[in-house]
RNA sequence: GCGGGCGUGGCGAAAUUGGCAUACGCGCAAGAUUUAGGAUCUUGUGAAGCAAUUCAUGCAGGUUCAAGUCCUGUCGCCCGCACCA
């Protein structure tokens, strides 16, 4: 068979789109397979082959599932607002909706010709009103359900793209989207409390299937930690300090106290701090750093001592500083802290810098050197002396603190509320009015969705406002409770806002009246697999699970969490090494491989480069080893005979579709590619294969390059699709050998391979290993100290 | 600093989980075919040696009949978190 891959592939993709074999039916009587890759952000770039590689995993899992019979969703959509073509609209005057609709064709353009098994007729994209009036409506449910608050905090602001951003989109101090430094500045801020699912996000953890590494970010992005809240008194007033601590137990090291510059007893008692100017001082010079200044550069412990205010340590009266430093944060715990310079570096770096007084309470160390974080013995702790664990102590000054009731048990997370608002156009409207007499009220449900209004201004304005604010018409409207005249709000969602439910929009596209049907919903979700990349497993997988858990909660959805198993592809790095990115030029496109190659050869080298997981560089040579194995795969009918099968090559077909059909599942797609290599290797040495293997080899070929696997399937008789005929199967009995090649070693060293049946008992094998020439040269005149055997392995045979 | 992972030919990588190290592919070499080759096919290909053999999984030890795999130490690289109290 000649491979006219251009041919070849044209003739399937029109006909699976024609028969619609690849559209998930709404047939609850079947068993489902929702398998979900992270929908792409069209950008202007295009897709690159790592889009490729992070839906060919899922692809091959799909098409698979399909040919043993299952109802398969494999969806795809387009996660379509933010700031890119926001900022591609602002430069060229271009209108962000025709952008999105330029880009989204170019995408599917690229995906199609690959051969993608994706249902089209369920296609999402987050920018249609028919999508965001459900993002929208979410919003208002959780409005409805005291999630969403608004506040004026200091928050992280990018001055370039004049946009708040969340924790998560600012880590290191550097914007997520244009990596400029970001500032502190003071705005409303709308939030959603997601720390109110903190535990829930994290116990949810123990029921899914998440790859282990995946999981602990999870887990260390939410960070929890368990102690306690203790409280202080203050030597001026009837007022208490309230401190969170790890570790109550070493409250009789307390020697100092810190707090945040922005804590708020600092201003209640101005009057009553004799140096207050000082430290209105510090405060100001804290707020010019940024973030990233204040956590990673300046690590040198910098401070104001509070004059004319102390604290008072509640187990044992004594008055001890007070101090404000940087190193303490308003936005973890209470915003101060005991300090322990003894067993804490940052207290002792303090400590010694200001010259306070170190009090040993745990033994083990020198706290003349250093600060002894491990545990040990405690002394100097009245009660708690001689306690040696670390974890009962803790627990009997907690009984203490609660018997006196000057603390109590506390738990705290890293995780903070979710910054929901962006000054910028492209995103959904809150639908949120505000008004004078009534304050903040919902727009009304049956007005969803409240529709972005068309402008030709897409800029932020000088005070980082969005540009819908200057549309009088879209900000002046009534109350919906009063009636009364009312300014609607003008942010608008973020990114990340659209991405944390559309897995259930897939499962009913077109319900004009739910989210999805129940029914439907009860029927698809969870999502059995998803895969994705590493860099959203903390910030739009925890949203999801945040939003998916409250759809929950309100009875939207039947499922505690949304994704039932999760992994991540490795990246593809560009030929020479490095991450692709535009600016280095190494950026492959498949489009190229698929004009040169064809979209089977692009499919199978992506899989067949190494470990799913792993980043690995591009390597055109590499591709081209792929095509020689395909043209080699097309010309296999050449050598089909009536008859003439070796037991051995039998043997290989029910061992490759052992391997082939269990490393699919573990994403070995590599190996299982190596296998079948291996095994056209055999059929080619022993030149002959029946048409019943051909048909066997072609269907366990067909999930990684599925238009030739079709062409072939057709070519020899198959009936309908190959990728819907059913899955090899294989007889375990026949993976294994009659007689199998095991090593002989002596003293463990390799020296001989024998030939012995399967089922050999020791002493027939051993009998054997002593027939071998090369055996019987090494063992002469030795005694035989031991001889093992292992089945199907190995024989030792250890002399002296 | 804390947490996780990795280190195997010239390259991408395998290794049934303690049992023939280097499968599969690339590259390279020789040969065939070709007007030509960045095409195709055949053969060879960890290193040293004529050989039998010996040495090889970052480095140094250890356990074991047997170690890429387990243990101890050490070096190097990658990722995540990070003044989180």
């Amino acid at each position: 068979m000649k491979y006219d891959f251009k041919q070849i592939e044209a003739k399937w993709q029109d006909r699976w789109e024609e028969s619609g074999i690849f559209h998930a039916s709404d047939d609850f009587s079947k068993p489902k397979f929702y398998g979900l890759i992270e929908f792409p952000y069209p950008s202007g770039a295009g897709m690159h082959v790592g889009h490729i590689k992070a839906y060919s995993g899922l692809e091959v899992i799909s098409r698979k599932r399909r040919m043993q019979g299952y109802n398969v969703l494999y969806p795809i959509g387009f996660d379509a607002f933010g700031l890119p073509t926001e900022n591609y609209a602002i430069k060229t005057g271009t209108h962000p909706r025709q952008v999105t609709d330029k880009n989204i064709e170019r995408f599917t353009g690229q995906l199609k010709r690959v051969g993608f098994s994706f249902d089209w007729t369920r296609t999402v994209d987050t920018t249609e009103e028919s999508y965001y009036k459900w993002t929208q409506w979410i919003f208002l449910k959780m409005f409805e359900n005291g999630l969403v608050f608004r506040d004026t905090a200091l928050v992280n602001y990018c001055p370039s793209c004049k946009v708040v951003l969340s924790n998560e989109d600012s880590q290191g101090g550097k914007c997520d989207i244009c990596h400029s430094d970001i500032v502190q500045k003071s705005k409303d801020v709308w939030y959603l409390r997601i720390t109110k699912y903190a535990d829930k996000l994290l116990s949810g953890l123990d029921s899914v299937d998440y790859l282990p590494n995946i999981k602990m970010q999870q887990v260390n992005w939410i960070g929890k930690s368990t102690g306690a809240f203790v409280n202080f008194k203050l030597s001026v007033a009837d007022e208490k300090l309230r401190i969170y601590t790890t570790r109550p137990d070493t409250l009789f090291g307390v020697t100092f106290m810190v707090m945040a510059p922005e804590h708020p007893l600092l201003e209640k008692y101005a009057d009553r701090i004799a140096n207050y100017a000082d430290v209105v001082n510090y405060r100001e010079e804290c707020a010019k750093k940024t973030e990233f200044e204040r956590t990673q550069l300046v690590k040198d412990k910098t401070g104001v001592k509070i004059e004319g205010i102390a604290a008072i340590n509640p187990i044992n009266g004594k008055e001890i500083p007070i101090f404000i430093s940087d190193y303490v944060m308003m936005g973890y715990g209470t915003g101060a802290i005991m300090a322990v310079p003894a067993h804490d570096d940052r207290d002792y770096d303090f400590a010694k810098k200001f010259g306070i007084d170190i009090i040993e309470v745990i033994k083990g160390g020198d706290i003349s050197k250093a600060a002894y974080t491990e545990s040990g013995e405690m002394v100097n702790s009245d009660f708690l002396n001689g306690y040696t664990d670390k974890a009962t102590s803790i627990a009997a000054m907690i009984k203490y603190l609660e018997e006196k009731g000057i603390g109590e048990e506390g738990v705290q997370f890293k995780m903070k509320d979710w910054a929901f608002n962006r000054q910028r156009y492209w995103g959904e409207p809150i639908p949120i009015v505000h008004c004078e007499k009534c304050g903040m009220v919902a727009v009304p449900y049956e007005e969803l969705p409240l529709r972005l209004p068309n402008v030709t201004e897409f800029a932020p304005g000088e005070g980082g406002e969005s540009p819908l604010a200057k549309i009088e018409e879209y900000v002046n409207c009534k109350c919906p409770k009063c009636g009364g005249a009312a300014k609607r709000e003008t942010d608008t969602m973020p990114q990340w806002a659209g991405s944390s439910w559309y897995f259930l929009r897939y499962i009913d596209p077109h319900n004009s009246e739910a989210i999805a049907a129940p029914q439907k919903l009860n029927y698809w979700m969870p999502v059995d697999w998803y895969n994705g990349g590493m860099e959203h497993v903390t910030r739009h997988m925890i949203y999801s699970r945040f939003w998916h858990k409250f759809l929950y909660d309100i009875g939207v959805v039947n499922t505690e969490e949304p994704y039932a198993k999760r992994t991540a592809q490795g990246l593809i790095l560009g030929p020479d090494g490095d991450k692709m990115s535009k600016s280095k030029g190494n950026v492959v496109d498949p489009n190229d491989t698929v004009d040169e190659y064809g979209a089977d050869v692009l499919r199978v080298y992506i899989l067949f480069m190494g470990d799913y997981a792993s980043a690995a560089p591009w390597s055109e040579s590499s591709v081209r080893g792929c095509k020689r194995f395909i043209e080699r795969v097309a010309e296999l009918p050449s050598l089909v005979k009536g008859s003439g099968v070796t037991p051995q090559l039998e043997s290989k077909f029910h061992k490759t579709v052992k391997k082939v059909s269990q490393d699919i599942e573990e994403l070995k797609f590599n190996t299982a590619i190596a296998a079948m290599m291996s095994l056209v290797n055999d059929i080619e040495a022993h030149g002959s294969i029946t048409s019943d293997e051909l048909m066997t080899f072609v269907r366990l070929l067909c999930p990684f390059a599925p238009h030739i696997c079709e062409e072939m399937w057709e070519q020899n008789g198959g009936s309908g699709f190959c990728s819907l005929a059913p899955w090899p199967e294989y007889d375990e009995a026949k993976t294994v050998d009659a007689t199998v090649e095991i090593a002989v070693q002596i003293n463990g060293k390799m020296r001989s391979v024998i030939l012995v049946p399967a089922k050999a008992e020791k002493d027939e094998a051993i009998a054997i290993a002593k027939m071998d020439e090369k055996i019987i040269a090494a063992i002469e005149g030795k005694n035989i100290v031991k001889e093992i055997y292992v089945p199907g392995r190995i024989v030792n045979i250890v002399v002296r």
